[in-house]
DNA sequence: CGATATTTTGAAATAATTCAAAGGCAGTGG
DNA sequence: CCACTGCCTTTGAATTATTTCAAAATATCG
């Protein structure tokens, strides 16, 4: 378990006020379903998430949810072009995060070029990992936007797993519902189901319990999924 | 019309790294159907639109085609987190852009911490752009979709529009084909054009030619395509 | 262990796609 | 100027993927 956020990684200490800026973090603990943001709130603090996962989601006036991202460990989140968060950010596992005021976040940027920077490519990883969204919900069928789901989720988990023997048999922790998982590929609970299901019969994956999957056939599912695979990334993610 | 890009405007030349870039910019003209970018190049500039719109797609193994965004003037496009640019950037219509070289737009954010603010700024909008077409693809039907799609037309135009007396029955540019739509919108063709007759049989809208749609009732087309209206903003839009 | 929520499966309904063809428009050459 | 050609757009009918409605199975939690 990694114990600081990725602004630790990505800015230079030496520069005084981002010095200042990560003595200024402090740690937050969340349960789940607690909300980190709600849409529309006056947002003053950056989060840098060390543990857990959340969802960063949107409303529709009727009440239709969309996923926008699932986000864990060395991402941030709350950067908007208007003071007003624009998301819904609800933690799925307990999550642990380091709160930044903004102001300090801004003036550390101003102040480190190499800050700067790396935050500047954190926020176009971001688009990127937008963009794959984007293809998958415009242009895949349900099974094969459940396929590219599981292979984004083994990508960014993969960042972070001990590095021993890779096992044939690669385990995914899938720590949202279903519900949530349809909300982020823009099907019903139902056909998420049942592409799980068509997936499993195909031998290709297989479950643990409903939260855990074994990747059977890693092949076959980049058939399915796969654009090539994902880019891994450590980073921000805000939404 | 404008005659220069964005970077004119949010980069601060008074700091003699960011005079040196905005010299160094060179304007290039693209016919319709030329590339700006192909996906898997190597690429060492930023672009700059000054006039013209482009499209930034993606293409999967079997040719499926989702485009990611229509960009027009005062946007940049080119910023990559690798060397290789993953996008297939097309003239739509006759295009101006400025190019600047990359590493020098980089010397520049480093020297100017309110180029670089505003640059970051510009890569937040692209992200907020992107979870508002997220939305539209997961959540809305094909009428929404392209009632959405009309009013996130209507929000860039307005933004360079000459403020006259504004007409009751408003027009809106349409500078691509069908099928351009129709892969943005994730849906078929037939699909894209019989949303449009819905539209225009509800008198919400209609055509004086097919890529001229004058918007008759507004705040029904909201009904269908709002959350809000988007946002308008004058900025970036890379892919 | 019982109660509640989540996940899976089944059958019917529906939105969107596919296949097919006609209509419209723009450009070219006679 | 008109006719021909090719492309883009619209409309129609049949097919299909996904949703919706309904219920059973499974897991979770106090």
């Amino acid at each position: 378990m990694v114990d600081k956020g990725v602004f630790a990684y990505i800015a230079d200490s030496r520069v005084p006020e981002v010095h200042a800026l990560l003595q200024k973090g402090e740690l937050r603990v969340f349960d789940i379903g607690d909300m980190l943001y709600t849409e529309g709130q006056k947002i003053d603090h950056i989060f840098d998430i060390v543990s857990g996962t959340i969802s960063v989601s949107r409303y529709g006036r009727d009440g239709r949810r969309q996923i926008l991202g699932f986000i864990g460990p060395q991402r941030f989140l709350g950067a908007a072009s208007t003071p007003l968060y624009p998301n819904t950010v609800v933690a799925l596992t307990k999550v642990e995060a380091i709160a930044y005021p903004k102001s300090v976040v801004y003036r550390a940027l101003s102040a480190s070029p190499e800050f700067a920077r790396n935050f500047q490519e954190q926020l176009v990883k971001i688009i990127e990992s937008r963009d794959d969204h984007i293809f998958t919900i415009g242009q895949r069928t349900a099974a094969e936007r459940v396929a590219a789901f599981l292979l984004h989720l083994r990508a960014n988990q993969a960042r972070f797993a001990a590095d021993g023997p890779r096992e044939k048999n690669e385990v995914i922790e899938l720590p949202m519902t279903r519900v949530d998982i349809s909300d982020y590929l823009g099907l019903s609970v139902e056909t998420v189901s049942r592409a799980f299901s068509w997936l499993k019969q195909k031998s290709i994956i297989d479950f643990n319990d409903s939260h855990q999957c074994n990747i059977l056939d890693l092949n076959k599912l980049r058939e399915y999924g796969g654009r090539d695979d994902f880019t891994e990334h450590r980073g921000a993610a805000l939404g």
